[in-house]
DNA sequence: GTCTATAATCAGATAGAC
DNA sequence: GTCTATCTGATTATAGAC
């Protein structure tokens, strides 16, 4: 992941990696088929953690407090994990056919979980947004955009910039 | 540019590119001293573009007024751009470090124009925003995240595509 | 200004010893 | 399960012909 993250898929020799893991490149080969499953795997296993955190930190409520949960998790979860991130947005292209579906519909299942809390928010007239869709993919990239520039000793705290960040999504949608 | 946006730096060959312009890879070096030049050339030109034909577009008036601007030129600027776009944010990490500092230097002298339009509207309480250089990074990774999905024949215009984003973003500052 | 040829190095992946 | 050695082919960059 640091390697990948750092460099790119690319860039990354398997040399490197197995000298990363203490081993010899030859070696690594009894754990990945390829390297191209090696990315996929690592991609996947991020995008299904995504899930099942979320699964567990969702709440039932009124739509605007399901809003304030999703976009506080999503500020942590991303934040606590910028190379996982960097690598599920920019590594995309470096997957086959194949794969790349796969995770195309893991990433459309989480988005899917935001745009249903702003339809349910539209329908009550809680929020006042023109496109659910739309909204969901604004919200998303302005909360994922704080991995390229978030640092743990910044000039804000991060229970600061979280406030901040809610109060932006919420006026967003009219709430 | 075509190349990079499609497969990243490391995985495109001089070899790719010379065949791409019609010619051998030999001959390229008559025109970049190497490929890490190359990828330098292509961003700088990209941000310096970015920088005049903003200052072509900027219009003088009420911040609400400067802010509707700089939305819909970054959003246009951008929607035509990708390849550009995509590698300006995603290839940073393969420029050395002297050309690394230099790229981010224009970069913050964009990111600038906003954060002063939303400085110059805060004060006069035209808007309510608690951090401008949050609201800055926040609205900028938000309309830059369009380039991931938008598409000529998409399911929504432009026009609207770019009206609800606008919303969004004069919302989003309290306005 | 462009080509061909080539130097020097490195890539992913595999075979076989232990 | 890991290592060493190796295959095959690609890489950036350069030299020298034209």
């Amino acid at each position: 992941m640091r390697l990948f993250a750092k460099g790119g898929y690319a860039a990354v020799s398997m040399r490197q990696i197995a000298a990363e893991v203490g081993m010899q490149a030859g070696a690594l080969y009894l754990y990945t088929p390829d390297k191209q499953t090696l990315l996929y795997d690592l991609m996947r296993e991020h995008m299904e953690d995504l899930l099942a955190q979320w699964a567990q930190a969702r709440i039932d409520g009124a739509p605007l407090q399901q809003l304030e949960a999703f976009t506080r998790f999503h500020i942590n979860y991303h934040l606590e994990r910028p190379d996982q991130v960097f690598i599920a947005y920019m590594e995309l292209r470096n997957l086959n056919e194949e794969n790349f579906k796969r995770i195309e519909a893991l990433r459309r299942d989480y988005e899917r979980e935001l745009e249903e809390i702003l339809r349910a928010g539209n329908m009550k007239n809680d929020f006042t947004i023109a496109d659910a869709r739309l909204s969901t993919m604004a919200i998303i990239a302005m909360l994922t955009g704080m991995t390229t520039w978030y640092r743990e000793d910044g000039r804000l705290s991060r229970e600061r910039i979280e406030r901040i960040y809610w109060n932006m999504v919420r006026r967003s949608v009219g709430a």
